[in-house]
DNA sequence: TCGATGATTCGAACCGGTTCGACTCCCCCA
DNA sequence: TGGGGGAGTCGAACCGGTTCGAATCATCGA
């Protein structure tokens, strides 16, 4: 069932079979039906390993990100599904490679053996040699995060540190003085994550503005690390009194460990941050947060790299987004009941 | 950078090289040496989409999960994440394809396009034309879930039916006389997805094995609808005591709902179900529960798979997995205070 | 009535690998 | 010293598409 076949039975060249596929030569509306009847007869589908090597292009996009190692959190989750069903919306599949770093078997394959017309990754670090490795190829790519450099890059970026910086001030304006940052595992911080590192530089700065004692924190990306940091804060500086937070993972962890040390939230105790919306939605109170936008994140990365694909040469383009706090119900004026 | 160049600059043919590369037919050493020189100074890699045309075969296994509409839980992540894992060990990529039904764009692609050597479909319904399809064609794929005739196939499966029972069991014998039952969305369970059925199943048998009085709910894959679904469930039998949920989505959603209405948990109302591990640490109380073992189950999907595809006709294998309850702190002996 | 023109269609080359059969040495044994 | 056999290599065919140049045929104006 190739197209020899469906040649063969329609009683033309293969050539016309191919153009009568693509449309990219005209075929008389006869043959075409002909064409047709047999490939409805049949169900034949072009082969598309032979497509992409007769015409160089695979239809498929690769989306790199991280090894589980280090677990998934659902933020990661909502930007796989919704580069999926972008791509899909543009007749690309999606190839998922999970590699950190420029030299993994997994990235090779995917840009050495040409699998893929272009990629999507993820989980950027500040100096990343994955999205140098692919700018000194040219190699069509959108990063959904920013370097340390990012001004002649493809990216969709989130604004870390406007948005720690407004998690400060929010704070800040309940008159909270004594604040914690619970940032992501110190691992991740050490190996350069972006937003490990402008979250962290947003509240600091934005903290010093505001004349704010801070304690900053590494967590793990887990309850039970989440738990743990959170009797570290209280231990280190009990009249703390509201803390910003990145580590969604954390975040129930956290929860639970101001609720076993007596501090009720929002009264006692404020906690606010930079979390998926709908992560945010399932805490209790549910979280006043600034919430990432994944599914939009993973939409843009999607058309800037199709765009990038039609047009190469085009000028590097991208998206810094900064999505409002939405007010929800953890956080509050400082001042509540003091711990017993 | 083809295969031809190398051979040229190597000054051999280029069967040889291909030969160097495969080690299926002898190569003097000098000329390997001569050919790896050569490769490692342009950094030549074989094209995936030449080899793949050649021999028939991608190295690419498909991931066949349905459209986001629903939206991802937790436990989708996990399989993901562990498919890829698994699969990148064996040296195959993993391919996505975003499709509910066998008529979906993108699953013919995969498969009537060749894309793929095998695939691991999920969220498998009980009667699953995809499952039948691929039958049918005898093409190498492995279910994560069963059909209703799971007889001849190749899946990995989790024992809903058990495990609802071992709930409703466990619950029986604290006490609980009234149980509510949280399923998945009603669209779901009329789509006849299989964990939403088999655990219904188990759950009424067993209840009427106990002699409870119970009812059944669906509920939407959200924080808000669980929260609803809570109180609809409040509001149908205030006596209600207890309830097992399949639901991860919404368990946050039901948790607020009993704080509330004023029940403690586990004071006041028992909730357990079946539940990824790692979702049933992150709420407070933490939920004792069948923890869905994802990690495992992708991983044994992308074992089944490479075995059928390295030993065609080989006989169709299973893993039908019965996780024990983990005992946590969300359940309780009733007759707790009663609510005020 | 003849050449030009345009609409279709065909054959062949090509994409970059893999694999099969055949050929060339060279060594070893009868 | 001739022949068998194995190691190593080469050329050509093939996988299943796409695409370019050229051939065919009917139509139309001169």
């Amino acid at each position: 069932m190739n197209i020899g076949e469906i040649a063969r039975r329609a009683g033309v060249s293969r050539s016309t079979v191919s153009y009568a596929l693509s449309g990219k030569r005209p075929v008389s509306d006869e043959t075409r039906r002909k064409i047709q009847d047999v490939i409805d007869e049949l169900g034949y589908r072009p082969n598309a390993s032979a497509r992409a090597l007769a015409n160089g292009r695979t239809s498929t996009i690769g989306l790199v990100f991280p090894p589980a190692g280090n677990h998934y959190t659902g933020m990661q989750l909502d930007f796989i599904g919704s580069v999926v069903e972008a791509a899909a919306a543009h007749d690309y599949d999606v190839l998922l490679s999970p590699s950190g770093v420029d030299s993994d078997r997994s990235f090779q394959r995917l840009l050495g053996e040409r699998r893929v017309d272009g990629a999507i990754l993820m989980e950027i670090r500040l100096q990343d040699d994955r999205v140098d490795h692919l700018a000194a190829l040219d190699f069509p790519s959108v990063a959904i995060g920013r370097t340390a450099h990012p001004e002649n890059g493809w990216w969709v970026g989130l604004d870390h540190t406007a948005l720690a910086a407004a998690c400060v001030h929010h704070l800040a304006d309940l008159g909270h003085r004594r604040v914690a940052f619970v940032n992501r595992p110190e691992q991740l911080l050490r190996a350069g994550y972006e937003s490990a590192h402008r979250g962290l530089d947003g509240f600091t700065k934005a903290a010093a503005e505001r004349g704010l004692t801070v304690r900053t924190y590494c967590c793990g990306d887990d309850a039970a690390s989440g738990q743990a940091c959170l009797e570290q804060i209280l231990h280190d500086d009990p009249a703390t009194t509201a803390l910003v937070t990145l580590n969604e993972a954390a975040l129930g962890g956290l929860y639970r460990g101001l609720s076993q040390a007596g501090r009720h939230v929002p009264r006692d105790f404020s906690v606010t941050g930079v979390v998926a919306g709908r992560w945010a939605e399932t805490v209790t109170p549910q979280l006043t947060a600034a919430d990432v936008p994944a599914e939009e994140m993973g939409r843009r990365a999607v058309d800037l790299l199709i765009e990038r694909l039609d047009h190469p040469g085009a000028p590097p383009r991208h998206h810094l987004l900064a999505p409002p706090i939405s007010l929800r119900a953890s956080t509050g004026p400082a001042g509540g009941t003091p711990p017993a």
